[in-house]
DNA sequence: TCCTTGGTAGAACGATTGGTCTACTCATGG
DNA sequence: CCATGAGTAGACCAATCGTTCTACCAAGGA
C-alpha cells in the first residue's frame, strides 16, 4: 500500500503549474506542465478545462497560502500591532532572497495577461484587497489616526519592495521598505 | 515632394512595436506588429536581425526618452532640489492617469522575459541605474545626509507607485508615493 | 543607360502552440 | 465477474509562431 502517497493528478498539476508558471512566465506551454507533473493531457482538461482554468486555480492557490502567510507572520509577532505590521516587513527580505524570487505573481500575471477579462485578473484584485484589509486592521487597532491612508502607504511599500526586489535583490529593498513603513507607523 | 514626410520603415517598426508591446505584453505577434507600422516582413530582419532585436531597441529608446522626460520635469520645476525632487511625484500620477496605463515597461519586460540573457534586461538595468542616479545628484546637492539611501527609498516609492497604479489606478498612488517623499526629503 | 540599394508583397518553412480524440490500463464496488 | 470511472499514453489537429525566401518595384548614382 506504499503506493497512494503520490497526490493525484490534480493536485500534481497544481504544484508544477505553481512552480512553472512562477519561473517562466505565463508562457509556460502545456506541454511543460504535463511533463513536470507527470501527468496525462487529458487531466488538464478534466479539471481544470484548460491552461487558463490550471492558472487561474494556481493563482486562487498561491494567494490563499499568502494570505495564510501572513497572517501567521503577523500572529507569530505577538499581539503589539505595531511589532505586528513591522514583522511583515522583516519578511520581506526573507521572501525576496528566496533563490528563486522574481517578483509578485500578481502583478506579473496582470502585466502578463493583457485580456482584461482573464480570470487571473479577478484573482489578483481579491488578493490585494485581502491584503489591505489585514494591513488595516492592524492600523486600526494600533489606534493610527488615518488607517486607511497608511494602509495604502503601507501597501505601496510592499509592492515597491517586491518589484525592486525582482531586478535588484542586493539592494535589500525589504530593509528599505520596513524602514519607510516605521516612518508611516509613528503619525 | 509631399511625400517623404512618412517616416521610414524603421521608425514605423519603433513607433508601433513601443504601443503595442506595452499594450499586448511582450507576446505581439510579429504579424501585428509588421501590419501595424505598415512594413514588409523583410524590413523587420533587416534592421533588427528579428523580433528580440526590435524589443530591445524599442525598451532603449522607451528608456531614454523617459530619462529625458524626467529630466525635462526637474528642470521645470526651478533650482530647488527639494521642489525639483517632488515635481517628479507630481508627475508620477499623470503618467499613471493616462488613458492605457498598464505600469512600468522596464518591470513588464523583466518579469515577461524568462531568459535571463535576453538583451532586454541589461536596457532595464541600465535605465533603472540613470533613474537612481538622477534621484542621488538631487539628494546631493539638497545636502541629504544618506543621499543614496534616500535615492534608494525614493526609487523603491516610485516603482510602488507603478505597481499600484497598474492596477489600482484609482487610488492614485502617486500621491501616496509624494506623501511618503516628503518625509523623506525633510531627514 | 544600367545597376545597386532599400523597400514591398507574400508564399513558404519548420517548430510549437493549445486543444481534441482514441485506445489501453487498472483499481474498485456491485 | 465484470462494469465503471479515472488515469495514462500518445497520435492528431488547426492555428500560430518567428524566420527565410523569392519576385518585383522605384529611386539614385556612376
Amino acid at each position: 500500500m506504499a503506493a497512494t502517497n503520490r497526490p493525484g493528478p490534480r493536485e500534481r498539476l497544481l504544484a508544477a503549474a505553481q512552480q512553472l508558471s512562477y519561473a517562466h512566465g505565463a508562457n509556460v506551454g502545456v506541454d511543460a506542465l504535463l511533463k513536470e507533473a507527470d501527468v496525462a493531457r487529458r487531466s488538464l482538461y478534466e479539471h481544470f478545462g484548460g491552461k487558463d482554468g490550471l492558472l487561474a486555480e494556481v493563482l486562487r492557490q498561491s494567494a490563499a497560502q499568502d494570505i495564510e502567510h501572513a497572517r501567521a507572520v503577523l500572529d507569530a509577532a505577538g499581539r503589539s500591532p505595531r511589532r505586528r505590521l513591522l514583522a511583515l516587513f522583516d519578511d520581506l527580505d526573507h521572501v525576496i532572497g528566496q533563490p528563486g524570487f522574481r517578483g509578485c505573481r500578481y502583478l506579473a500575471a496582470d502585466l502578463a495577461l493583457a485580456e482584461r477579462d482573464h480570470p487571473a485578473h479577478a484573482v489578483a484584485v481579491d488578493y490585494r484587497s485581502q491584503l489591505h484589509e489585514l494591513l488595516r486592521a492592524e492600523l486600526v487597532r494600533l489606534g493610527h489616526p488615518h488607517p486607511m491612508r497608511a494602509a495604502d502607504e503601507l501597501h505601496l511599500l510592499i509592492e515597491g519592495a517586491l518589484a525592486t526586489g525582482a531586478t535588484r535583490a542586493d539592494a535589500r529593498p525589504g530593509r528599505t521598505a520596513r524602514a519607510l513603513a516605521v516612518g508611516i507607523l509613528k503619525m
